[in-house]
DNA sequence: GCCGGAATAT
DNA sequence: TATATTCCGG
């Protein structure tokens, strides 16, 4: 693909760079939102208008074009579209309650800013559910217990910027399959599981409830997440 | 109308 | 598979 008549120090790059200055600036071009011909000029010359589009739907259509292209080169830019916490400070249960909204949470780090936010009302991009971010969860959900453990409370008390109770409900649900699971394959002593994924325990609290009386409702077995153990290590990161 | 949870979609 | 979205009760 790269061509060989790049000569003189006058680099690939260099030529993308003068190509690129000599685009248009954004605020010069129609939003593609903007139909070409207005709808009356278009019956006063009987031609069909143009199907009416919002900025969702352009903005979705861009998100298509973006990843049909990404799936077609298999480039490994493939987490611009990703929020990931990576420098989020868990803290430990104990500290409760956290409010440290401007802390080293997920949406500070630059690649998790939503792009075009007032230009185009993009869909939220797709939450990662890092260790870090994974051990808030699992924290919090201990510190509520079973009985108060759902999406909207565990999404409060993680006092996440920008996490959504929909990202939390979705988390939850895999959650709890995951202890099901555990439950299911280890009724007596630790699993094979236990020892390949490293374990997690089911955090005392999410045992005792507020009212204490959901004593086995998990049956008090070590349960992990794969991809969530306590070695710190995920998608070969190291976020310890 | 909001919410939680399961089912289903991407 | 991970996460999002939809569907259905309450």
């Amino acid at each position: 693909m790269m061509t060989d008549y790049t000569g003189g120090g006058y680099s690939d790059d260099d030529r993308v760079s003068d190509w690129e200055h000599g685009l248009p600036n954004v605020s010069d071009l129609t939003p593609l939102s903007q139909p070409l011909i207005p709808p009356e000029l278009a019956s006063a010359f009987s031609i069909t208008p143009e199907p009416y589009r919002t900025n969702l739907d352009v903005a979705r259509a861009s998100q298509r074009t973006m990843s049909s292209l990404k799936g077609q080169y298999n480039n490994n830019n493939n987490n611009n579209n990703y929020i990931q916490a990576n420098n989020w400070n868990s803290s430990s249960l104990d500290e409760f309650p956290i409010s440290d909204p401007n802390g080293d949470c997920l949406r500070s780090d630059p690649r998790n800013s939503r792009k075009l936010e007032t230009e185009v009302a993009t869909k939220r991009a797709r939450l990662v559910w890092t260790p870090q971010l994974h051990k808030r969860f699992v924290e919090v959900v201990a510190h509520l217990g079973i009985k108060n453990a759902v999406p909207k409370r565990i999404m409060e008390m993680m006092n996440v910027e920008g996490l959504s109770r929909e990202n939390v409900a979705s988390h939850l649900q895999k959650y709890r399959l995951y202890l099901k699971r555990m439950q299911g394959l280890s009724s007596e002593g630790s699993s094979v599981y236990d020892q390949l994924f490293g374990s997690t325990p089911v955090p005392q609290s999410l045992r005792e409830g507020n009212g204490g009386s959901m004593a086995t409702a998990y049956g008090g077995q070590m349960v992990a997440m794969p991809g969530y153990g306590q070695a710190g290590m995920y998608h070969g990161y190291d976020y310890r």
